[in-house]
RNA sequence: GCUGGCGUAGCUCAACUGGUAGAGCACCUGAUUUGUAAUCAGGCGGUCGCGGGUUCGAGUCCCACCGCCAGCUCCA
């Protein structure tokens, strides 16, 4: 064993230090004092390691420090070790499961009976950041499975007890525990060196969450919070939360007169005019897409007899989703479910899988693109339902493919970039999911491992990266879901492309191929926007209701500077713009210029324009545009160049 | 569906420990005739989510229901 150990920097720079010197010790002579002061893990051979861990083998060494983006992320691990210890000394009989960080915090879930009361909240934060005061030093100390099992056992902690057995069941040697104060818990690390690292601890929330996220199991109470390195850090971060409220598309819905709900008809919109218009806009965007895309649009019935259901697997696996209409003439002794003679459709596929049956169908057909925009309904459950991203009614820009096998790779390539293409023309920022067979599923294995296979192979020759998600596909086909983020960073499935071996099965579908004989064909499910609503919803919080020409409900709004003076000519503008297609309005309230201007700024119109003396002897207009500051008044035009300008920027981008 | 929170005028929010519901904006009317982010005055507007209960008295306390919000499970 050598005495020595090489160690080298980020800079290329090495250093030999005594085996065994700490990592702490080491940045604290070799590097500087300073940097020793502020480090809080580091990096061992891309290993996060604790500062307290010995050097006992050459390798490359970098320190993090709180500039680190990284750097946050770990106190926040930190915290919510300390958040866990106070809520056992405040709350003795409260039980700690587990507590990882998060993007903008943490959290920690307990198993406690009694609920966290807000006031429990406020003193757990006090105590919380008492906590960090006493600057306690975090301790790691590697213990072997059975004395893990003797001292949670001895602690009570039955929840900590399982996952101690499956860490050791997965075929770990030793477990590590850390230690600040008297309180332990084992954890991968690394920690911080101590409580005071971590500047600040804020809790935001106590919610419900099912011990190991499955709803069969005890509920927990998950206890909500950030950490930040500075007061001044956390009060930018609480204001930027509040900035990100006022684009909550529900918030911006009402303000700009959108759309409405109303408890008569929970999770379904009132679109008002102008969110009709968006709405509108959007559909007769897509629907050109599609149609120059090779696609041909269809509309086929909403209610449908319980035997479609029963053939499309949906009766076994989706029924609790579905809105079933009642048989007046069954038994009401009868289940619900078996009372049940019609239900609104929750998807449009068997819908397109009957129409595709409906004649006999030629490979030459194939690709065969069918499009529809029709209204489903879902029944989901109350707790989910949230603006317009989570509604029990909704329109998807659906559309299923029927292609032969060896078309597959080629219509999902085509898929993605129509996807990406559509994504981009909104500034939309993507991930892409693939999302294999789930427990509730219909199709032996053999049909999933030749559709994920197939899905996949088509996935990777896009090229886009992808996050992969386990048992989260259809339970009729793996899928690549596209997930676009809201204004408060919560992500939402917009796009999806399924590929479904299953439903040529179950619904006897077939075309003659060129050997004249029966081939079942593979039908893609797919959605580009995923639902209006939702997308929607999304377009409002991206563009924060400051909608590009194009979507905007209302394009311009005509200002009279003198109403009795310019009245007449503000009609002549409005009605020339209207007549060439735009989406135009006066204002007619008689109000101070200043006013007018306010109002039609406040309403995130792209175009206020002003009309006086000057601009009816010009034949013109005084064009203020939207969200443009100092530059926003654009001085005098001839309404043909205005109406040139918002005309051209009015098309649809794609 | 589960856990917690919330529900007062179209919107945003007041109403101390239970004691006759109030403001701003919006809307309507009048005056003002105005050049790029709020002209002035007056007026209209509420079964305090719904239903029970406690109380001399409930917006306020209790119960049930409905809806909304955050999160969980689920999903476009």
């Amino acid at each position: 064993m050598s005495a020595q150990v090489s160690i080298t920097l980020p800079d290329g720079s090495q250093k030999s230090v005594p085996a065994g010197t700490t990592i702490a010790d080491f940045v604290r002579t070799q590097i500087g004092p300073g940097l020793a002061k502020v480090a809080l893990y580091a990096k061992l051979d891309d290993a996060e390691v604790d500062l307290s861990k010995p050097l006992d083998h050459d390798g490359k060494l970098s320190v993090v420090t709180p500039k680190d983006p990284a750097a946050l992320e770990l106190i926040r691990h930190d915290a919510a070790h300390i958040v866990a210890s106070v809520v056992q000394r405040l709350f003795p009989g409260t039980q700690v499961t587990i507590g990882p960080s998060t993007d903008e915090g943490f959290y920690y879930d307990f198993h406690r009976e009694k609920p966290f009361t807000p006031e429990d909240l406020e003193a757990i934060e006090k105590a919380a950041n008492e906590e960090i005061k006493k600057d306690l030093p975090f301790v790691r100390k590697e213990v072997s499975k059975d004395e893990a099992l003797a001292l949670f056992g001895k602690l009570g902690e039955t929840f900590k007890l399982e996952i101690v057995e499956d860490i050791f069941k997965r075929g770990a040697k030793t477990l590590s525990l850390y230690s600040h104060g008297d309180w332990v818990d084992f954890c991968l690390g690394p920690h911080g060196p101590s409580t005071g690292r971590v500047g600040v601890i804020k809790l935001l929330s106590v919610a419900g969450a099912y011990w190991r996220g499955d709803h069969r199991n005890p509920q927990l109470q998950r206890i909500y919070g950030t950490a930040f390195f500075s007061q001044k850090d956390l009060d930018a971060w609480l204001h930027q939360q509040e900035e990100a409220k006022k684009r909550d598309h529900r918030r911006l819905g009402k303000d700009l007169d959108l759309f409405h709900f109303h408890p008569a008809a929970p999770g379904a919109v009132f679109w008002t005019a102008k969110g009709t218009s968006i709405f509108t806009t959007l559909s007769t965007a897509m629907r050109r897409l599609c149609l120059s895309n090779g696609y041909e649009e269809i509309k086929t019935p909403l209610i449908y007899n319980k035997s479609l259901w029963e053939t499309s697997g949906h009766w076994g696996k989706y029924r609790e989703n579905m809105f079933l209409i009642l048989d007046p003439e069954a038994d009401p002794a009868l289940p619900e479910d078996e009372r049940a003679s019609f239900s609104l459709k929750p998807m449009n596929c068997p819908s397109h899988h009957l129409y595709f049956q409906m004649k006999r169908r030629s490979y030459r057909e194939l690709p065969l693109r069918l499009h529809t925009q029709d209204v489903l309904h879902r029944n989901e459950a109350t707790g989910v339902l949230s603006g317009l991203t989570r509604v029990r009614q909704f329109q998807q820009d659906d559309a299923h493919l029927y292609v032969m096998e060896s078309q597959i790779t080629e219509e999902v390539l085509a898929l993605s970039q129509l996807i990406s293409k559509v994504y981009e023309a909104f500034n939309l920022t993507f991930t892409a999911k693939f999302a294999t067979r789930p427990e509730k599923k219909i199709g032996d294995d053999a049909l999933w491992d030749k559709a994920e296979g197939a899905l996949k192979a088509a996935l990777e020759k896009t090229g886009l990266p992808y996050e992969l998600k386990p048992g989260d596909g259809a339970f009729y086909g793996p899928k690549i879901d596209f997930d676009v983020a809201d204004s408060l960073g919560r992500k939402w499935q917009l796009g999806t492309i399924q590929l479904d071996y299953n439903a040529a099965e179950r619904f006897d579908l077939n075309y003659i191929g060129a050997d004249n004989t029966e081939h079942r064909p593979v039908v893609i499910h797919r959605a580009i926007y995923g639902s209006f609503e939702r997308f929607i919803g999304i377009l409002i919080e991206h563009f924060a209701g400051n909608f590009p020409v194009w979507i905007a409900p209302v394009q311009a709004r005509v200002i009279p500077v003198v109403a009795e003076r310019h009245s007449a000519y503000a009609k002549e503008v409005a009605d020339k713009l209207r007549a060439a297609g735009v989406r135009v309005e006066i204002d007619t309230s008689h109000g101070r210029i200043g006013a007018m201007i306010r109002d039609a700024q406040l309403a995130k119109i792209p175009y206020a324009l002003v009309v006086g003396d000057k601009e009816v002897e010009a034949r013109g207009v005084s064009p203020r545009k939207h969200g443009t500051g100092k530059d926003a008044d654009l001085g005098l035009l001839p309404l043909d160049q205005f109406l040139a300008t918002v005309t051209k920027e009015a098309e649809i981008p794609y």
